[in-house]
RNA sequence: GCCGGAGUGGCGGAAUGGCAGACGCGAUCGACUCAAAAUCGAUUGUCCGAAAGGACGUGUGGGUUCGAGUCCCACCUCCGGUACCA
């Protein structure tokens, strides 16, 4: 017979949990008392003891309704946001929206309806489901990038970087989306496709606007150091994508008729292995060496046809390799040696110097390469111990265990040694000198698109490209008719606006008609919620590095590179021109694993899509918050299972219940009395050592990368033990004790169930529980009186004995030793060894 | 190819070198109910055994250790990133 809750009060039938009316209820309140607002220094309500957390979450790009990334990314936010603000932090949650972008504009040139109108309604749906999660954001520093108080900042410092010389503008060729009609990054290229639609991009020669972030390429990696915490993967991705490598120029010169090339290499040692030379398609100076020449036509139609090929067929590597021979030849700066020359497409132009030295003996492409056309392949690496090298393949070993062969006096030298000593001798002959090449290349941020923010520039014939001054930003973005682009920026259609004034000498000229590039608008936003409503500058330098870095960044692993390194590039940049102290944005980054459904990626067109506000209106925001958490660890991926939903929901609901049926107040006051808990015993002592078990639980798994999941985990199990035994409690101590264990339940549970946690709170203790700061642990109520060990004999386990917590290993092992069930397993035998863990076990080791 | 990460019950996942499988889901049984749902309780790695108990068990093969999911070596599979980068 189950009788523990089997008094009067169920006649009146049990209320059950609702979520929905107890969201709406503290939601009210923090509206209304704006208790997650947070003053900067030289405010009202600055409170100078606190020591300040920024906490923050990848600002979301407004489209449609959020998705469960979103819903994820800011429940996990905002349980980091709580539990600094409960551990005495002054925290700055802000909000905004990334709402410059292509997919408002593609929905303008479907539906005619202004982007303004779509994005704003986006933001609107997107603002009223993060009330609806009850995300403890402070709404009054909201902001987003393509409102023109934000975006003027946007131009300004754009202006303050093009001082810099930072920004510039030149030809050159970029890789062109055909069917979104813009030129793209490099990063926004993905396996020679476009990032956003998917289309294979194509080179294309441009005049565009370019970022020198190649300028910060050796900052940008020495300065890992400087970061508290990163996803080792993160820093990984961005330094092979910064792709710093050191090797050596050598100039290889063509007498007929007379030019220098310089080439990069990696292996200078392998000087003496180059049997002929490339150079890329692209090369500026193809033209002026082939003139003349017998088969000038040739190349240049095998050219032709390279530029024509998209971006992705032309770096397939598994395709044969093609090439044209130039009726020239290059002189090796080694050995004076006459090599031919070749154009082919596996030569790149932007990386290195568009020309290569061919050493096919220790370069697989270069071996494909003469293999092809039959040219000499000569060994000049062999293994120490004089063994032969496979014969259908390049010979390609960072080991040192080699030595150079066939190179005149580098001969024997290991290939280290070999490197210093030729370096030495080209910078000697002026042939040549130590060099480093970087992958990076810069930023190209003009796009051919409407719905961004304009570039502050006006061309005049008199003065070039002219800098907007600063008094007449914005430079805002106009109407337009037609959004459809046209190979050329739609705001070139917009000749009132088009066409103005020069500033610097009063005659005509005419306004850049390219945008920027998103991810400028999303470079910097970080600091404008420091300083909001600034009219005079982006923000204000004192409040900026009064809270800057932020503390803790959170999104999605898919920034890793973009976002990432161009926010840590602006940082640097605005460093540098004095306006901010720090030289890191970002000094702790947690990236947050993608939600699949069916194991695989939500996508309409596989109708797995988990729309956040329908389990949010069917469960209320605290089950759905904290069922994303409770999947597993945050970092990692997770799948959707909507009974998962329903386990979370009812253990929410035990916990709502356990509170809701706790005896009178009366009985149970007096239930934090540590004294009073001390003197415990029994049923009531064991469940207030597992309220003190959980409470120290979640507090080191939180502390511990943030495993919320288990964190989650330790609160069931607290919530459990109370129900299970609620039975046993009859007592106004057992009152005490089930009020203690609800109470810190629902104080453990309030980071990821705010609502909940403060209702549970409320209906125990009374109160406000964001106001109560975290709890500790009284380790007093931890110990244990007496512990159980396992005995193994052998590392197996074969019986377990109570002793007591303070017993010494003598005492152990007599207990040991008076256990009967061991004397089966000893057989007679002696321990030859006896290990005890204390607190842990003890093994016996015989033979 | 290169660089990361991960392989543990029917499933998601727990385990500072020390009781493998916490917690949740699912499943089975029981209580309540006319019945069902909800709720509460119990059981739930595999194999042998009536039970007591025993053997096996963390991708594979080896190693270190009194003791290995955890550390080392070699390999396999999956996932992510990246790639004619000279």
């Amino acid at each position: 017979m189950n009788a523990a809750t089997g008094d009067d009060r169920e006649q009146e039938r049990p209320a059950r949990y609702d979520a929905r009316a107890i969201e709406a209820k503290w939601q009210a309140v923090w509206a209304a008392e704006k208790t997650w607002e947070v003053a900067s220094p030289g405010e009202p309500g600055f409170d100078p003891e606190k020591p300040k957390a920024y906490v923050l979450v990848m600002l979301p790009y407004p489209s449609g309704e959020p998705h469960v990334g979103h819903l994820k990314v800011y429940s996990v936010g905002d349980a980091i946001a709580h539990y600094r603000r409960r551990n005495g932090y002054r925290v700055l949650q802000p909000m905004g929206y990334d709402s410059f972008g292509l997919p408002a504009e593609n929905h303008a040139i479907r539906t005619g309806e202004h982007p303004r109108i779509s994005t704003e309604r986006s933001i609107a749906s997107f603002r009223r489901q993060f009330l609806d999660w009850g995300v403890s954001i402070d709404w009054s520093r909201e902001l987003s990038t393509s409102a023109p108080d934000y975006y003027r900042w946007t131009q300004w410092i754009f202006l303050r970087l093009f001082e810099a010389g930072l920004a510039y503008r030149t030809e050159a060729a970029v890789q062109w989306c055909p069917k979104d009609q813009t030129v793209l990054a490099n990063e926004q290229v993905i396996d020679g496709r476009c990032e956003r639609c998917g289309t294979e991009v194509v080179p294309k020669k441009l005049e565009q606007w370019y970022f020198r972030i190649t300028d910060y390429a050796d900052r940008l990696l020495a300065d890992f150091d400087r970061l508290e915490s990163w996803p080792e993967h993160v820093v990984t991705m961005q330094r092979n994508w910064i792709g710093r490598s050191e090797g050596a120029e050598a100039v290889f010169r063509c007498e007929e008729p007379g030019i220098d090339f310089p080439v990069f290499t990696t292996r200078p040692d392998t000087l003496y292995g180059a049997t002929f030379f490339v150079l890329a398609p692209e090369h500026p100076e193809l033209d002026r060496l082939i003139e003349g020449t017998g088969n000038a036509d040739e190349v240049r139609e095998y050219v032709a046809a390279a530029l024509r090929q998209t971006t992705g067929e032309r770096g397939d590597e598994d395709r044969e390799k093609t090439g044209v021979r130039l009726e020239r030849t290059v002189v090796n700066p080694v050995n004076g040696e006459s090599i031919p020359m070749f154009v082919a497409d596996y030569v790149l132009m932007e990386y290195g110097t568009g020309a290569i030295m061919a050493v096919p003996a220790h370069d697989q492409r270069d071996f494909e390469f003469a293999r092809k056309f039959d040219l000499p392949i000569r060994q000049v690496v062999a293994p120490a111990d004089g063994s032969e090298v496979p014969a259908g393949e390049a010979f390609v070993t960072q080991s040192e265990d080699v030595r150079i062969v066939n190179s005149g006096d580098l001969d024997g030298l290991t290939p280290a040694g070999a490197k210093r000593k030729i370096i030495d001798e080209l910078e000697a002959e002026g042939r040549g000198r130590l060099a480093v090449n970087y992958r990076l290349r810069d930023w190209l941020l003009s796009r051919q698109r409407y719905w961004g923010c304009p570039i502050p520039i006006v061309h005049c014939p008199e003065c070039g490209s002219v800098p907007v001054p600063d008094d007449q930003l914005p430079v805002e973005l106009p109407d337009i008719e037609d959004y459809r682009p046209k190979g050329k920026s739609p705001l070139a259609t917009a000749s009132d606006w088009v066409e103005t004034t020069c500033p610097r000498c009063d005659g005509p000229g005419r306004r850049e008609t390219d945008t920027m590039d998103t991810f400028v608008d999303s470079s910097w936003y970080f600091l404008r919620y420091l300083d909001p409503r600034n009219t005079a500058l982006p923000f204000d330098r004192r409040i900026a590095d009064h809270w800057m870095p932020v503390d803790q960044y959170i999104g999605g692993v898919e920034h890793a590179i973009l976002h990432l390194l161009y926010a840590r590039f602006f940082t640097k940049a605005l460093a540098d021109a004095g306006l901010i102290g720090v030289q890191e944005p970002f000094a702790n980054l947690f990236t947050q694993g993608m939600i699949t459904r069916d194991g695989a990626k939500m996508s309409k067109s596989k109708g797995n899509v988990v729309d956040p506000a329908e389990y949010v209106s069917r469960y209320g925001a605290d089950t759905a918050r904290t069922y994303v958490c409770f999947m597993g660890p945050p970092d990692r991926g997770g799948d959707w299972v909507d009974e998962g939903v329903d386990g979370v929901q009812r253990f929410l609901s035990r916990l709502w219940r356990l509170a809701a049926e706790l005896p009178s107040d009366a009985d149970r006051a007096g239930a934090f009395d540590r004294d009073w808990q001390r003197g415990t015993s029994g049923p009531v002592r064991e469940l207030l050592a597992k309220s003190h078990w959980a409470i120290d639980k979640a507090t080191r798994d939180f502390e511990r990368d943030f495993q919320f999941n288990t964190v989650i985990a330790a609160v069931m199990e607290l919530v459990n033990d109370a129900y299970r035994l609620r039975g046993e409690l009859g007592t106004d101590d057992g009152a005490r004790a089930l009020a203690f264990a609800a109470a810190t339940a629902g104080s453990l549970i309030f980071p990821f169930a705010p609502h909940l946690g403060s209702e549970v709170w409320e209906m125990v203790e009374g109160g406000r529980v964001w106001e109560v700061p975290w709890p500790a642990a009284d380790e007093e109520l931890l110990a244990k009186d007496v512990i159980t060990l396992v005995v193994q004999v052998n590392g197996k386990l074969r019986d377990r004995i109570e002793v007591p917590a303070d017993a010494d290993e003598a005492r152990i092992l007599e207990l040991v030793h008076a256990s009967e069930r061991l004397d089966a397993y000893l057989d007679g035998r002696e321990p030859v060894k006896e290990i005890v863990v204390p607190g842990r076990l003890v093994n016996l080791v015989v033979r």
